[in-house]
DNA sequence: AATTATGTTCGTATTTTTGCGAACATAAAT
DNA sequence: ATTTATGTTCGCAAAAATACGAACATAATT
């Protein structure tokens, strides 16, 4: 009943982070929409899901918090865009996690 | 107050499934450690976590209910793998959301 | 000073997730 | 027939996620 790792790597709590940030239809349409251009403004994400604001509000801060994008007011409006460095952080991260089926024979017979 | 899309793409939900599935450190130890070998029992995962092994058999099913994994049972024991064919998907698909960035200069500045 | 446009925050409700121990299921071994 | 080893399922509790409308905050405009 010993366990040998009383806690996760670093590693895998980050990849965990940005995986949960990006568990739900309307973020990952919220990224894809922000990857695509330099920045827009709340109202256009807003004009691509079907939620309401303060739901969209809510996923922007979700994102926010796992480092994912960046937001600055620009009365009366609030800009967006991707957090470049993170982004591409995350990108490593998951083509590393994804790339031990490429490099071992053992893996996935 | 009109929302243009009702619903989510097929392709959003499916990303959003998948990084739902890795959001927790557990299911990211988990997937790493079945992706570098074959195969291998319950236990040799449960010994590679800090919690329960009835969470442990919690999280497992949800890789499974993402089609991340498979299990099958080997008396008295349950051996698990890695779904390749998901897990090549998924692969392509984190690829390609994360690809954006690289083919638009417009992104991200 | 009042109004308008744009988002955020608050308060609330519902659902889902996470975690555990105890009980159960299965098949092998005694 | 019991016992043993291995995991799963059950029942519960606590925490987090999801969603909304209403209220609020901000700064520009009238």
């Amino acid at each position: 009943m010993t366990h040998q790792n009383r806690d996760y790597t670093a590693n895998s709590e980050q990849i965990a982070r940005f995986a949960k940030a990006l568990g739900h239809p309307a973020r990952i349409t919220i990224m894809e929409f922000l990857a695509k251009q330099d920045s827009c403004f709340f109202g256009d994400i807003h004009d691509e899901l079907p939620i309401a604001k303060a739901t969209v509000s809510q996923h922007l801060k979700e994102l926010k918090d796992a480092g994912l994008i960046q937001g600055e007011i620009e009365p009366p409006k609030v800009r967006y865009c991707v957090n470049k460095e993170n982004w591409i952080l995350a990108k490593k991260l998951f083509e590393t996690f994804f790339s031990c089926c490429n490099n071992k024979k053992s893996c996935c017979k």
